[in-house]
DNA sequence: ATAATTCCTATTAAATTGATAGGAATTCTT
DNA sequence: AAGAATTCCTATCAATTTAATAGGAATTAT
């Protein structure tokens, strides 16, 4: 699965922050967005560490963007939360793997399919998934 | 995964049937391409379903392609080789699960990427798969 | 002090994918 | 008719990946 649930939470969670604006509480994220709080512990992790939201503990704690919904591409958030972004184990997590890389045929196009995703991925952004009304 | 072993693998075996033209039994061709015997089987049995290659049974029996390669599109046999062919569970597998799918905001995103993936991998034959010299 | 939060590490559960097993049915050759 | 090589069928198991849960430490405002 190029994009699985814990990218697709990773969005909803941004979008959810992006629509209340400044500082909220994980609580309050995962239970509208109906991810697992713990679950949801665990993604905002990866967001803090790539430097998409940023965080502040303690009582009246809570997260927020560090930029402007429309700043943000689908193609580097799902880059950051999904395991990755490959169409094929060839050019993904196994890609050292293959001792036939060098010579294989298929590669290029397994590669260019990859480029052709991010390509699109890259023309939304946050901004594009929130309804105006 | 949109592309897992199995869509390869099927991609493998006929581009070795490509190559070596004519009826092969699957013995050589699961050996030539390094798939496992008995997981070959199970995908040949999709492919002579769908009909992209058909069958002759008892000795001297094999495989043979029913097209040339340049007809046969990659997007047509990973379609039936791949469980699903989607970039997420909301256009795939589980699309039928999803209460929010009437105004999800996120949802024709989906659908366009697979649209994309989908004309992309229709661009390419088995033909490509085959190196020349 | 207390309460509400983020942060950290580990574990478990569920789903998907990859592979294997055994043998029935078919067909050519001798 | 017998035997050998093959496809076909059904069932099961193994490995990997993804999803989710658990418990508590650290932090911070009140």
């Amino acid at each position: 699965m190029i994009i699985s649930t814990r990218g697709r939470y990773a969005l909803r969670i941004m979008t959810a922050l992006a629509r209340r604006g400044g500082s909220v509480p994980l609580r309050v994220l995962a239970e509208e967005e109906s991810v697992p709080y713990k679950y949801a512990e665990a993604i905002t992790a990866t967001l803090v560490k790539a430097g998409f939201v940023e965080s502040r503990r303690g009582k009246t704690g809570g997260y927020a963007l560090t930029r402007a919904p429309e700043e943000y591409t689908l193609a580097e958030v799902l880059k950051e939360t999904e395991s990755t972004l490959a169409a094929t184990d060839c050019t993904g997590r196994k890609e050292a793997d293959c001792p036939h890389a060098a010579t294989c045929p298929t590669l290029p196009v397994w590669r260019a399919l990859d480029e052709t995703v991010f390509s699109f991925l890259s023309r939304y952004t946050l901004l594009d998934l929130m309804p105006k009304v």
